[in-house]
DNA sequence: GACTGTGAAGCCATTCACAGCT
DNA sequence: AGCTGTGAATGGCTTCACAGTC
């Protein structure tokens, strides 16, 4: 077992491969090969293996691997073997969507609290919970323990936001607004950019269609 | 100018730049550089200029690149010089939320039509758009011209969506279900996985903390 | 026989460093 | 002098192929 330097990408199909093996274990599945969880989630079984090499040796050689087993080893390498309290900032479309995304409310993943700085909007309620100001953003983030903060808000409050959250104690941000947030060294970002993928979409129909003529 | 096998980081970047480029012009910048570029982005100067030089030779030497010129270069290269109809299948809060997120209206992007099956669903309206039936979906999509489509809708629902878009004349999807979608060679999709993300800041706060123990 | 774990090879992307223009 | 465009060097990720194990 070696570790030091996993690539992103590692990182980003280990996410995959995790609920990949929620879903076999789920539907009873006992044991799993590199070539079946590659197949399952469209990478070569090579992949796979090396992959999960970087964190240890968890399968057995002529079996494969013990699904719950593997799904418990991913979710403890990926963090999700403690809770996360995020906090959303922003209470407009995407903000109020991802309050109510499923996705986000499982896998270690609690929805602490939702703000916005719309007089409007503050006071009322999404589900369970109250939108409040950002005035008590502080309060609240040492309260609920916040690490993780995400940024709903329009491209002009993002940078701001992000100040804020980090100045109370967030150590994460995941960022919706198309703009590079700039912060200090160790607090970690990543960006979701919807409408990037789209135009990798319009790009691959268009000019890479038009290199094949 | 040499063209072939552009890599889709470049084409990301890209994107990227060419939205940059749209915020310089409005703010009445006539000339930039790379390393300006590179600077408001969060890349190296040496990357943007790579990027660029896979298309053309767009900037001036001692000089730079005219902001306008660049920024039609740009949109040209991404496809965005003509209009794109999407529909968006899938109308829970995400859908909801894409349907009016103002990102998607703008760039050569233009919302067409929202499909659900939830006979519930069926008839409200999102803004000036009404739900629709899948039932409506072949003859919508030839008269609208739809060639991308956008899921939204569980897991359990995503494949059996993407086969009637295909069927229906459409070339690329974005996904956002997390799981891949199996589609002909010539159909382009790219998946939205806003948790991968999620968990990817999890795993960076402890495992690569715990490394540098 | 089947499948894992892994060094080596191959491939791709990024960075470097400088020649070429203005 | 300043900045682009690009071949060469570097670095990193993926694939290959096979030894090791059950």
């Amino acid at each position: 077992m070696k570790t030091l330097k996993v690539p992103e990408a590692t990182v980003t199909r280990l996410s995959i491969y995790s609920r990949f093996l929620e879903r076999l274990d789920r539907n009873g599945v006992i044991t799993v090969s590199s070539g079946e969880i590659a197949e399952g989630v469209g990478v070569s079984p090579a992949q796979v293996r090396k992959d999960l090499a970087y964190f240890g040796e968890f399968g057995t050689r002529g079996v494969g691997y013990n699904v719950k087993d593997l799904m418990k080893y991913t979710l403890k390498i990926l963090g999700l073997d403690q809770n996360w309290s995020l906090a959303i900032v922003g209470a407009g479309n995407l903000g109020f969507a991802l309050t109510t995304y499923h996705g986000f409310n499982v896998r270690g993943f609690y929805i602490s609290a939702v703000f916005d700085n719309d007089p409007a909007k503050v006071g009322q309620k999404i589900g369970r919970l109250e939108i409040l100001s950002m005035a008590s953003f502080p309060s609240v983030a040492q309260n609920e323990n916040i690490r993780i903060g995400i940024i709903a808000v329009p491209v002009r409050s993002a940078q701001e936001v992000a100040d804020i959250m980090i100045d109370n104690g967030v150590l994460a941000i995941l960022n919706f607004a198309p703009v590079p947030l700039s912060v200090p060294e160790h607090i970690e970002t990543r960006n979701v950019d919807m409408s990037v993928k789209l135009e990798i979409l319009t790009f691959n129909l268009g000019f890479r269609a038009a290199q094949s003529l």
